[in-house]
DNA sequence: CATCTATGTGTATATATAACGCAAATATAC
DNA sequence: GTATATTTGCGTTATATATACACATAGATG
């Protein structure tokens, strides 16, 4: 005799904030209920009857923690029998990206329920929210080698040396400045603005933005880059 | 006031079939019930209460196909309010490969409720399955051009020219034999058997087989091929 | 045994990657 | 005011990889 099905479905996301110079962070919340009462965790939660997945997604980074969102995509969907203590809850886990200046900088109040962690300074984290965090850095890191995504944790301007920088950071490599430069503005999707910024020392750097338009019209033939340095 | 939730989970598989010298089949199933009673689709159905996401597709394509998967990943899980007519059915999608001796030869009876269907001759299909077909098939594509999943498709022993149309059918595209001979060979992941071949008219082949474990072992630093030729 | 067909091996050339030198523009130290 | 440090911007060269072929080999076919 077949028993009814009882699975609820939620909706999980790992976002990655990145502030030029510094470490690639993640925004986690602390929760408020059991189980793991306490204890951080990807914002997330049960999705309603009448919406879709990535608008639960939405909703639930809204509700949560404020934050807009530049990047989107679904990352995995996680099912074991097992993996919420009470009952089965499975798990759409998506991958997203925010600009810096969408990015708000960690209230560091004891009260915060939410908050920006750098990668290398997490805290332990509730149900499998490790494990999905993991397979989230590996997809960035993967996907960042191939696709234009890295824009989307800049500002629509920036100096090339920032483009660098995040680059270095989320790959875990060193990068030929040099190199890395021609090779990205060979692919005819970053144009030059007329502005300049200078910050600290050394010759002021001119701004440059990603050209979106021009990425699209690419893509229709399958757009597909190569960054793979020493 | 918060409904409760009322959603479904299914599990559907694209499964992808391949006779050397062929085209690619993927494998469907004639629907029985209401809706879309008597039309094409997926294998799949519900998840049981107890059992994991795999379990239940592999659950499924036994009970309803027969066959043996030797490659299993999970695809995208679809999750529109509308996408079933009836109640809310999220789909957890997975994509499967068999090999060819463990590809039932299509049996063309009439009565046959389920069959394999040459890529370029497909039928409707039921529900947003031609949806997940197609992004089955740009996956398939996409992942051969970077992991040896073509073996998969492919008896244990094969001669060379099998590889070659295997890849040119699935990216529709030609290769050069040649070229294509000797990067399959640098990666060292395939080795010759000392069998050869002999059919038709020509010179024999050597029959090779994949060494998957030379493979495990490089893929611990994430091995990544690139095939993309003219 | 001449011809057809598919397999197996090699080699020259074009292109892309990697490694590196150095000038320019600014801040900072003296 | 001049020297020095720092960061940006632009180039050149060596090496590796991809591409485009030529041709020999081992059988089947007539």
């Amino acid at each position: 005799m077949k028993v009814i099905q009882d699975i609820k479905v939620a909706v999980d996301a790992v976002v990655f904030g990145y502030e030029p110079k510094k470490n690639l962070s993640v925004l986690l919340i602390k929760r408020g209920i059991t189980p793991f009462k306490g204890a951080w965790a990807l914002p997330g939660g049960l999705v309603l009857n009448e919406e879709s997945l990535e608008d639960a997604v939405t909703r639930e980074l809204r509700e949560e923690t404020g934050v807009t969102i530049d990047y989107l995509e679904q990352l995995y969907t996680f099912g074991a029998p097992q993996r919420d203590p009470r009952n089965r809850v499975l798990a759409v886990t998506y991958f997203g990206l925010v600009k810096p200046n969408h990015f708000t900088i960690k209230a560091d109040t004891d009260a915060a329920d939410v908050k920006w962690f750098a990668l290398n300074e997490l805290p332990e984290l509730a149900f499998d929210h490790q494990h999905i965090l993991d397979m989230a850095k590996q997809r960035l890191k993967s996907k960042l080698t191939y696709q234009p995504i890295g824009f989307d944790l800049l500002n629509d301007e920036f100096p090339f040396s920032d483009l660098e920088h995040l680059y270095m950071t989320i790959l875990e490599k060193e990068i030929d400045r040099r190199n890395f430069r021609k090779k990205m503005l060979s692919f005819g999707i970053i144009e030059e603005t007329n502005k300049i910024e200078k910050i600290g020392s050394g010759r002021p750097a001119k701004l440059f933005k990603f050209n979106k338009k021009k990425f699209q019209e690419l893509t229709i033939n399958a757009f597909h880059f190569e960054i793979k340095f020493v």
